[in-house]
DNA sequence: ATCTCGCGGTTAAACGTTTTAACACTCGGG
DNA sequence: CCCGAGTGTTAAAACGTTTAACCGCGAGAT
């Protein structure tokens, strides 16, 4: 590996010289400059890691914690995350720890401390209910930011998308469709998006809206509410639904529509075809990196970042009446 | 940030001493070493990674060079190999670069290198046709292993499934249950797997087995061959052609059976309950992280790794005849 | 002639770790 | 009394980069 020492003894300047000509400070001659910049090209010389980082503190390494790339969803925001980050030669430190086991997690988070990343996005809603790693983080003066998850608004800076505009969303566009009786899925995670749905569909007098928590109710519910339509709180879910009222010989979306959430790759399959509403994927990775960047700049970004939702029309919302 | 010096402060000993005790080494006394771990213990110590790296050169990073975490069988694979790499105090750099752009290949390349990676795991079959890359990880002495793709027989380390065996693994099963007529796939990049389907039907003299490159034949070849099965390069590649011979009016398994290959999560779901030839794929990771390791402490492992691949029976082939 | 200033560069220190050579001390044997 | 060996510790160098402080020199002002 060539070093700044290589070029100088080549060129019989000082390492100074070299380190700040290759920096383009104003200090060193044209001429010079010029000269170490060829040279330094020729060989192929690339900034040692170890001695600037112990220069200057700084790593060039952003963390990434996320819960399990399996979901492809997480995989999106992860690949934006590095796009971004590679864009100002950042590379991203990535990890995984799908288990709620605390030792796992923290062990993760030291191994991240030990490799002095200058920040962290953290994309695992687990991660909240342990104060006490944040709080290392903190120690050790690393900024960080959650992606894609709110984790009930205990003052960290988050990245997240609108959730209740989505699920207002969701609602309004059954309602265009015809649609008055509507049942809506809970989730504890996510339970903006059921706050949306029951905040537009009880604007309006004429319609009703019914919060159902198990799949296992729906058949009966449909019956005794007559309800025509379903808004669920993921593609996942809904893809889950669609099979078991299949099952049942409910059919979508000629008996009942349905609707989800998130815009998964899968949702756009033909054997699926599903109307929901899309997040901003590769945005929400791009605000955190730049979020952990204006921090790492010395500044104070907005740290409530919300990014707005988007309805995507397919084939299983039906219009009725 | 706590360091050898302030340790050393602390207790009226020189740094030196504060190293060799955390370092276990023989030459410290006893007592001196458990009073340094006693107090590095108190406070928290954490060897600084530039300190450390400047000395030793190495940097307990190895490199993730994905094509796209997007395939869910992409993301169990660089999941295993952080969970490998962690057990040894090793973190992973992940980059992806989907584009077949060399430059953005280069790129990223440069940046996992100019971080001092230790090893690099590929995991994308486009690297393959770059030889100026890889000479380019030869110069920097990183030692790199493709894993999940051979990218042909062209010298470089590789572990991956052994296709051909999965190949008969595929056609055995259609034969045991009774077909005789079976259409394979052809595809460039895991021909093996078709080798593995000719063999096994070619063995057995009143079995009979056609080639199809596209799709759009299928249902024309299934008249004419009167063909009862098909072997599809992957389950992706399946799930397609199950909802183009539906679109047909072609029933499966009722009118033809059909095996996958890959076994993503997406096979096991209802919808497509697809028997399929699953890959190892957690331990396609962890032999690649083994390789990494072996080559850093110096050895010399096996260079061509197959891991055996397994038949997973679901309902997509039915027994006939 | 002297002072000042800007230019173009050099020197040296600092970041934290590891390792080797050297050093001090003790003790047993000659 | 000296030598050698063994033990425990220190001092110093090295890894590569950055930067504050310094230095020499010529030009222009005084």
């Amino acid at each position: 590996m060539v070093s700044l020492k290589d070029i100088a003894r080549e060129l019989g300047v000082s390492v100074g010289t070299v380190s700040m000509a290759l920096r383009g400070s104003p200090r060193i001659g044209r001429e010079t400059a010029s000269r170490v910049k060829a040279l330094a090209g020729e060989l192929g010389y690339i900034p040692n890691h170890f001695g600037r980082g112990l220069r200057s503190g700084r790593s060039a390494l952003i963390g990434c914690l996320v819960s399990s790339l399996q979901a492809s969803f997480m995989a999106t925001i992860v690949e934006a995350i590095g796009a971004r980050a590679a864009e100002a030669q950042y590379s991203v430190l990535a990890a995984w720890s799908d288990g709620r086991r605390e030792k796992m997690l923290q062990d993760q988070l030291e191994l991240m401390l030990s490799k002095n990343i200058d920040g962290l996005v953290i994309t695992n809603p687990v991660l909240a209910q342990h104060p006490a790693l944040l709080a290392r983080l903190n120690r050790a003066q690393v900024p960080f930011i959650f992606c894609s998850y709110h984790c009930g608004d205990q003052g960290y800076p988050f990245v997240v998308t609108d959730d209740e505009a989505g699920g207002r969303l969701a609602a309004r566009h059954l309602l265009d469709n015809g649609h008055r009786a509507i049942l809506c899925e809970f989730s504890h995670s996510v339970e903006r998006r059921l706050k949306g749905n029951l905040a537009e569909i009880n604007c309006r007098p004429d319609a009703r809206s019914c919060v159902f928590h198990d799949l296992e109710e729906l058949p009966v519910l449909i019956a005794e509410q007559r309800a025509t339509a379903i808004v669920s709180y993921s593609d996942m879910r809904a893809i889950d639904t669609i099979y078991l009222l299949r099952q049942r010989g409910i059919r979508v979306p000629e008996d009942v529509s349905i609707i989800g959430y998130d815009d998964l790759d899968l949702a756009a399959r033909p054997e699926f075809n599903l109307t929901t509403i899309a997040q901003q994927r590769k945005q929400l990775g791009i605000a955190a990196v730049d979020y952990i960047f204006e921090r790492l700049g010395g500044n104070a970004p907005a740290d409530r970042i919300l990014l707005a939702p988007s309805l995507v029309e397919r084939g299983t919302v039906r219009r009725v009446g």
